[in-house]
RNA sequence: GCCCCUGUAGUUAAAUGGAUAUAACGAGAGCCUUCUAAGCUCUUAUUGCAGGUUCGAUUCCUGCCGGGGGCACCA
């Protein structure tokens, strides 16, 4: 990789001749306007040396250059003291012929070999919807997965569901209420979620209507005789049917989606082992009685006070994620554990974690949360209990809908279909949360819905099918591939497809899977202009190379757009 | 009230302390008797305010103003 090459070159030659300046690193970065690499080297040594900087450079260029590194075509100097370099066109080409020997390999690295990584990520709670935010997180902690699978690591997908607690006994109790409205088990699952949807919300204002104090005995009661195993058959057959509606649901959106969990953990697991730790830890004074709760006093450590044990001695859902912890840590011993929710438990896994430290710090210093921003609709905030969430069925599907419709392509069955229509309803959503940086809030506007045009996850998968439909073409026309010979000049298209390997190691590094979406729209677009206006088959000599050109592009396209969890079809 | 995150074209976003802040959408003008028009070409517009650090600040620090989130038995 160029970056990496310069940057080493830099270094050593600075160490050589400013031996006094005692620098540990140069950084050096791709250009726009200005050749097509350039570092700020000399500017960082001017005051240490105690030279303007355009002399400290003039120094270093004389020194780069009797160096003779041979991908350098030229060095110059410019603006206030940058270091600009001009990269011989002979290394570009090289370089595709280089990503056509990889093929799906590319990008592909070392970065994090041997280490073990557990994912969670998604955590949908059954008996409630699946809404936008656990798109959001599924798409982001697939990424990442795949991100740190591509760097070598040994990943494991978890995924969290709370089958017990509070939530559970409302839904329970709404449903209860509307034996009469519930669906037969020949129904469809959207049918059946729809109704555990409206049951939950039934449940919730119940409970959250202070004159109804009939309702919140009768919730508070379910809750802890499902806790405790003590329900009578009916309830018990309520649980099962709805607990089990859930799952099938979900299960159909992960296949969607593209996501293959390796462990499933659910609260009816955690919450004994949870419950224990704290009792354990209350003797030790970890944790403190108040009010007649245990809480943990985060308050001591800068963090918020929180509740673990509810007055009735129940844990809630911080001592089941202090279980969770430990439960993960029995299945996997991950060097990293990973969880990934929306930034509204931010401060919520500070003090998980402060909490895990004081009982464990062996285990407590492998976890790290990842909070991403919330999605949040043009109408308002969304809420489950309210009823105007967006669900993620609803929004997949509705893409999926608008994607068939523009999909035109002969000889096709429904079921082909269906796959293509799929796959990009799968990639706008996905592209349009994972565009932006994890942290930060996204809005989203239901009536303008999500592009299929511009910046956007179709958009590639697009330049993709038409490089695609060029590579069957030229075979058919028996066009040989050859990315070796060619001795022509270079355009953009190379320049950007070097870069592939930079962009792959600092997605993972900085885990930000946005700076692959950039990358991937900028390559895109490069090469749909190139297609535009350069005939790439009927080219005579050169059609060798654009062809090769056009697998290569196709290939780092393909690879990146899987760092994003999305598929990019053949044919669209 | 306390704590955390955040403020970039009309809108949605991008930018490892670097040179002329980058795209898309929107608006306007063109391009399918050549490889998929989900496309291409051109035009249009931006760093909340006030200081500070720096050769250089959208980026780091302080204050103010706006937005979001969290703060006891929900998840």
């Amino acid at each position: 990789m160029v970056k990496e090459i310069l940057e080493k070159e830099v270094l050593t030659i600075i160490k050589e001749i400013f031996p006094e300046a005692d620098i540990s690193g140069v950084s050096v970065d791709v250009s726009d306007n200005f050749g097509d690499y350039a570092t700020n080297a000399a500017m960082v040594l001017s005051k240490r040396v105690g030279k303007s900087p355009r002399d400290v450079a003039g120094e270093l260029i004389k020194a780069l250059e009797k160096e003779k590194v041979n991908l350098v075509e030229k060095i110059e100097v410019a603006g206030p003291g940058f270091i600009n370099f001009y990269i011989a066109d002979k290394f570009f080409i090289d370089n595709v012929a280089e990503i056509l020997k990889e093929g799906h390999g590319i990008g592909k690295n070392e970065k994090e070999k041997e280490r073990k990584v557990m994912i969670e990520y998604t955590d949908p709670n059954p008996f409630k919807v699946f809404h936008i935010g656990h798109l959001m997180t599924n798409a982001i902690g697939e990424s990442l997965a795949r991100l740190y699978e591509f760097g070598g690591a040994e990943v494991k997908r978890a995924n969290y569901q709370g089958d017990i607690g509070l939530h559970v006994a409302k839904a329970l109790w709404g449903m209860k209420q509307t034996l009469d409205e519930m669906p037969k088990d020949s129904a469809t699952l959207t049918e059946k979620t729809a109704y555990l949807g409206k049951a939950y919300s039934f449940g919730s204002d119940a409970y959250g209507d202070e004159e109804n104090t009939k309702a919140q005995e009768e919730i508070k009661e379910i809750n802890k005789q499902i806790y405790e195993s003590s329900c009578d058959k009916q309830l018990r057959e309520l649980y099962d049917k709805g607990r089990q509606w859930s799952f099938d649901h979900f299960e159909v959106l992960y296949k969607k989606l593209g996501t293959k969990f390796d462990h499933y953990f659910f609260e009816s697991q955690t919450f004994v082992e949870g419950t224990q730790l704290v009792k354990d830890n209350l003797k030790k004074g970890t944790f403190e009685k108040s009010d007649g709760a245990v809480i943990f006093p985060g308050s001591k450590y800068g963090l918020h006070d929180r509740v673990f044990l509810n007055s009735q001695g129940l844990p809630t859902y911080e001592a089941k994620d202090l279980g969770l912890t430990y439960l993960k840590y029995k299945t996997y011993k991950a060097d990293l554990s990973l969880v990934i929710t929306a930034s509204e438990q931010t401060e919520y896994f500070k003090v998980i974690i402060e909490a895990m430290k004081q009982i464990n710090p062996d285990i407590a210093k492998h976890m790290a949360h990842i909070g991403h921003g919330m999605m949040r609709a043009t109408t308002g905030k969304m809420s489950s209990r309210k009823g105007n969430v967006i669900t993620g069925e609803s929004i997949v599907n509705n893409l999926i809908e608008m994607a068939r419709k523009k999909i035109s392509i002969e000889g096709i069955n429904e079921k082909e279909k269906e796959n293509i229509a799929t796959i990009i309803g799968v990639a706008a959503i996905k592209f349009s949360i994972l565009r932006h940086q994890i942290g930060k809030d996204i809005v989203f506007d239901p009536e303008k819905s999500i592009s299929f045009e511009g910046d956007s996850g179709p958009y590639v998968q697009y330049a993709n099918a038409r490089a695609q439909s060029i590579l069957r073409k030229a075979e058919e026309k028996g066009i040989e591939l050859n990315a070796k010979d060619y001795t022509g000049s270079v355009t953009d298209i190379e320049k950007i497809l070097q870069r592939f390997p930079s962009v792959v190691g600092r997605a993972a590094r900085e885990q930000a899977p946005h700076f692959m979406c950039t990358y991937l729209l900028e390559l895109a677009s490069a090469f749909n202009s190139f297609y535009a206006n350069t005939p790439i088959l009927n080219s005579g000599d050169v059609a060798s190379y654009r062809v090769a050109l056009t697998r290569a592009v196709s290939q780092v396209l393909k690879n990146g757009l899987y760092m994003l969890g999305i598929t990019a079809p053949e044919r669209m």
